[in-house]
DNA sequence: AATCCGTGGCC
DNA sequence: TGGCCAAGGAT
């Protein structure tokens, strides 16, 4: 095949869903992994914690959490009634521990608002802090088996190779892909869940980011990418992720002393995390301001205890 | 739309 | 060694 014909192919017109479903789909059904969040037992609650925790965070460091929380906090209720700290101790050092906060306060609507049930509805979820247009279209698809167009990095990188014929998508997820990731979703609710889990498990374990591994690949013999020689990424410098010396860092050192310790800690202890004075203010005040922190009274502080 | 938000493993 | 990457969301 010459480039130029690869290059046709890779239009996303010409690309024939079942052709992508069926191998992909039948690959899963052989390897998907055995994680927790994927059994019966776990339900809609187990499906959505995961799904906050894996923003951002690989599976390997995600398991131990996230079996000591559903452990913990079996049901929604049971966690909305904890103090908000408590969350964000228990979330140790997975990151963006925002992500805990919004995961309680998550708990918090579904208890008042939805009787203790995580809802079924896009919309319902949509609304929900923490979750965005992936995270309610996951739980909707893998928790209540609903068809949705579920665009993660891993799909959004399995579209662009084996459709798109490009190395890797886009920064931000685009009108383009979504109308793409649309004209992909079998008819029928539950091969699109099967298909939406299936895609991303294929993008997290062949079609990585890197050391991709085409010989295993199920849809190898029609992968645009592939089959157009694997050209090198052409575009835009994709965004870095500076971290020493940042605001993050020292957030993040702050919070750690705040997690491990028993009792409120005085200002001076926090003193001692980070030298630069003027950042250090600006990290502890920053970490107030989300709620993440509370002062109490003399400069002492504790993760938060009031109900935000 | 561009930035900010943690943490740790990997090559 | 250090940039890159990991099931994003909020502003």
């Amino acid at each position: 095949m010459t480039a130029i014909s690869a290059h046709t192919a890779s239009s996303p017109t010409a690309v024939d869903p079942a052709a992508l479903h069926t191998p992909v789909i039948a690959w899963f059904d052989s390897n998907a992994r055995d994680l927790p969040w994927r059994r019966p037992e776990a339900g809609a609650w187990g499906v959505m914690v995961s799904e906050f925790m894996l923003q951002q965070t690989p599976v390997n460091r995600v398991l131990p959490v996230y079996e000591q929380w559903l452990s913990r906090w079996p049901r929604p209720a049971d966690l909305a009634a904890e103090a908000p700290g408590e969350a964000v101790r228990a979330w140790g050092r997975l990151g963006y521990p925002r992500r805990a906060l919004r995961l309680h306060g998550a708990a918090q609507a579904i208890t008042e608002r939805h009787g203790g049930d995580v809802p079924r509805e896009h919309a319902q979820l949509l609304s929900l802090p923490g979750i965005g247009e992936y995270t309610a279209a996951a739980v909707a698809s893998f928790a209540y088996g609903q068809r949705h167009a579920v665009l993660d990095t891993n799909v959004r990188r399995v579209f662009a190779r084996a459709v798109a014929g490009v190395q890797y998508p886009p920064n931000a997820t685009t009108a383009a892909e979504r109308k793409l990731a649309r004209s992909l979703l079998p008819e029928d609710a539950p091969t699109a869940a099967r298909w939406a889990a299936s895609s991303m498990e294929l993008g997290a374990l062949i079609c990585t980011a890197k050391n991709e591994g085409c010989v295993r690949c199920p849809i190898a013999d029609r992968c645009a990418w592939r089959l157009a020689g694997k050209p090198a990424y052409e575009g835009p410098a994709r965004r870095g992720q500076t971290y020493a010396g940042t605001d993050r860092q020292v957030r993040g050192k702050l919070l750690a002393v705040l997690r491990e310790a028993v009792a409120p800690v005085p200002q001076v202890v926090l003193d001692a995390v980070w030298d630069e004075p003027v950042q250090r203010t600006r990290a502890l005040d920053g970490l107030v301001a989300d709620g993440l922190v509370e002062p109490m009274e003399n400069g002492v502080y504790r993760l938060p205890q009031s109900r935000a």
